[in-house]
DNA sequence: AACTCGGGGCA
DNA sequence: TGCCCAGAGTT
């Protein structure tokens, strides 16, 4: 694992990513955003959304509708203009406008769930975190590091157990760049991978590939 | 465990 | 055109 996350490193040395250079409650709307889109979509709309909105109150202040409007090109717009409203009230009614540090009130806001709650303690509160999105789970379970079939936390518990705890965050950060620009949902760069020596699904990738070759010639 | 929300990016 | 995206809530 350690081997795994070095070389990672190397081919990101400078795995970061935008949504994480944000103040808590910035954060916490964007990564709420994140849900099942891109966060260089997510960036695209939070520049201008965070010039018209900058507290709790700002989202409060609009109707409903005109939140929607403005994160219309996220996707799943409707829930999370919804949610964002609802976090903003308990914000102000329930923790003094501030995002709660604890990660069991991160979870009780609407639309936070457990991964987006880790991300924000990991990015915003300095508590060492692993949250298994889509890349993550993907990257694992290709890596061999978790089973096809294990469930989110089950992956999640596995990569804590490998990797010391102050390394979590990174090591997210890390997993999360690999899964994006090279371990592709479709067409992961196996041919040009420094770990398909260690890689079963890669090495089984590449031998269907030349055979689908060989059937086309 | 399965279903729903959903526009944008990309091949 | 089809697949995928820093998921969460509901049933």
């Amino acid at each position: 694992m350690a081997y795994i996350l070095r070389v990672i490193g190397e081919m990101f040395p400078d795995a970061h990513c935008e949504l994480n250079h944000r103040n808590p409650f910035e954060l916490t709307i964007a990564v709420l955003l994140s849900a099942q889109c891109t966060d260089e979509t997510v960036n695209k709309v939070t520049a201008d959304l965070f010039k018209k909105y900058e507290t709790p109150a700002d989202y409060l202040a609009v109707p409903l509708e005109e939140l929607e409007q403005d994160i219309r090109r996220i996707g799943l717009y409707r829930n999370k203009a919804s949610h964002i409203q609802k976090l903003c009230r308990m914000l102000l009614d329930e923790y003094g406008g501030e995002v709660p540090r604890r990660h069991e009130d991160l979870t009780r806001l609407p639309g936070v769930g457990r991964k987006t709650a880790n991300v924000v303690v990991s990015n915003a509160f300095g508590v060492p975190a692993i949250a298994v999105d889509t890349h993550v789970e993907r990257v694992s379970k290709r890596l061999g590091i978790a089973k096809a079939d294990d469930s989110v936390l089950e992956v999640e518990k596995k990569l804590m157990k490998l990797v010391p705890r102050e390394q979590w965050t990174d090591t997210h950060h890390r997993l999360i760049f690999f899964g994006r620009y090279h371990c592709k949902a479709q067409n992961p760069q196996c041919p040009v991978c420094p770990l398909l020596d260690l890689c079963k699904e890669g090495q089984q990738r590449m031998k269907m590939n030349t055979s689908r070759k060989a059937k086309a010639n």
